[in-house]
DNA sequence: GATGAATGAGGATTCATTCAT
DNA sequence: AATGAATGAATCCTCATTCAT
């Protein structure tokens, strides 16, 4: 045991002055930066140094590290949400499909990209930033939730479910993506995990048919 | 007049002893008294001044703040195990038992008690620190898996189980868990969470009948 | 309420700046106050406050206190080395002058200067820093012989010197040099020393003209 | 560079229960086991742990760290002294033969055992410890130089010394010891000085016999 | 007397934040 | 606006000293 928290030498990231840009692009560049390193390290492991910006830059934009972190989850959360809106809200879809569709989503856009990392940090910090924990709840949680609600209802509706359990607790829907994100980050060296594999038993134990046993 | 060497005359100020007690009892309650504090701030923020010993006793007793972190971790995984796995291996107890008990006693003796701060500990921490994930993998998760991928099978044998899926992917019989400790931590004061009844609806969905209307 | 993740709204109290200087300026400066700082208490109870410069400013130009400390030595051994050199290199002058010229600059240059501080601190720490004391042997002590040896031999051929014995142990030309910055650190207060005439006395035994008693 | 004090990783020295004797026995293996922890460390990194004997006890006999340190020195320097009185104060014995045999006493007594890291402890804490270097010059230097003085003074009268430098500066009969003892602690690893030798050459230098350029 | 667990003051070092340039 | 040197509060850890056993 005794491992580390893999921290490298700390290199403050080379910097070479930065090209002239509009204030907005600036600010956006800081938060792309600033995300990964705390994500990598979390709130108080991130050091603002590696964010590889001036340190007095930095407080030009945000008042202190705080107001940075809040931000950058704000502004890495928006895109997610309405990506998802999309994808759910269509009722001539078959509620398997959007499912397939939601969760194939999820594994490219989410597992796929550094998003995944911004889910990581808001579930390691959220219970230490209620502001946070918040705002995630009222854009992020609450709609996808009444997405999945929606979905598991039309689902119950037209038999594709065997039960409305789901539509009850959207949680249950979502709950496979979480072990997913939490298992890529702790696991997934020791033993990967077919993610694909599992979202489709997921949605195959959403859309159970009736076993034969009772025929 | 030379510096006297000694810079301060050492005036050690006054002080309650703890009382003597053997010293696992000690390192007992220090763990105890630890988890907290690692369980409300994480590991870097985590001050080792709160945990309320003296400050020379910790490093008596562990070797640094990362080593107080593994044995924290160690120490409170040991118990969790063992209940499990009294609950899942009896061959006699029908699967839906088995998971109705399993649930319950997840609500009880984890998210009833201090055990949620550890868990939701180790999901904050973990990617940090390999050696506990990996840790964490051996004791407790591949142990869990495997439990309920045997409850899983014995349900698709004998039709308790519309689909073989939760067999193949026994996370996702946990995710809802997951869901329950993370849903505790961040969102309770916002929209508290019926446990009992997610956890209940996930039994209902894993054991689903299919239903009529499409017969 | 969970607990603010900034423990410290971190209160800036009121600082005088220290006015801007060039890099090497600043470290020499720094360098200059650690010279005091640890000549009097030595290595390891030297206190990096005492330096007098802010704690963190200290650490943007040394790795840690040992760095600090070793760099200290190297810097301030340097000059002392050219003007030995210059001294005992030009062959026009006999070596009775040399030996006069070299004993008074030492006087001078040496014990005249906080330069005796840092011959007691090498003295002091030198058996506990190998790194040091190989330097100090390198850039000094070797070169400090060669060039007595070079005086000595010089001596010897033009019957100078009474004996060859200086010329094969050289370091009995300099052990007096050591006398008299111990004695300075340790014994002044109590019986002061003349270390001109005890010097003068020295080369005078170097020089020694046979006594007409014996002849 | 780079050098570490060179610190081992800190060992309590096993031990069992100190076998039952009395109060000055006792007493007195403290003295001689903190003599090396001491001249190994100096006196603030000496750690008092690694003195071998239970905290609490060693507080039964000394008030503190200072103390234990200043009668360590008182009572080991004692010794020192009677040997030196009895070689130098022979009048029958000429002065060539007693700084032989002094000469050669000390680099059997001190520089071959434990006592030259007193010499070095005295030189490097004398500074910082004035009690220290004014017991140290009553006991030892006064009555050192004194001895040397009238040797000096004799050889003087009898002609064996070809000036009488080293009787006004008894410092210089001394210096070369503690040339020897200072680099068998620095140089002796890199560059081994043959110690006899020099102080023969030593004593030659001394009872220099005129050269022959002047007959 | 002897012991060593317990204590907490003190020190090296880090890093968020400021401010002169 | 942008920079990064300077700052010092805060933190981990050590170790002299105490005291219950």
């Amino acid at each position: 045991m005794k491992a580390k928290p893999a921290r490298k030498p700390a290199k403050p990231a080379k910097r070479t002055r930065a090209p002239k840009v509009d204030a907005d692009t600036r600010r956006q560049a800081i938060l792309d930066a600033a995300l990964s390193v705390f994500a990598e390290h979390g709130f108080e492991a991130a050091r603002l140094d590696e964010v590889g910006v001036a340190k007095g830059t930095l407080y030009l934009y945000f008042r202190h590290k705080e107001a940075l972190f809040e931000e950058l989850v704000r502004n890495a959360v928006a895109p997610v949400i309405e990506a998802l809106g999309k994808v759910a809200t269509n009722p001539a879809v078959p509620p398997a499909v959007v499912l397939d569709a939601f969760f194939a989503m999820f594994e490219k856009e989410v597992l796929g990209t550094r998003r995944k990392l911004l889910l990581r940090l808001i579930i390691a910090e959220g219970p230490r930033f209620p502001a946070i924990a918040a705002f995630y709840y009222r854009e992020v949680v609450s709609r996808g939730l009444k997405l999945m609600r929606g979905v598991a209802e039309r689902a119950v509706a037209n038999g594709e479910f065997a039960t409305d359990a789901p539509a009850r607790y959207p949680q249950l829907i979502i709950a496979p993506l979480l072990v997913s994100v939490l298992w890529d980050g702790m696991f997934a060296k020791i033993d990967p995990l077919d993610v694909g594999g599992m979202l489709r038993a997921h949605r195959e134990l959403l859309c159970a048919k009736p076993n034969r046993s009772t025929a």
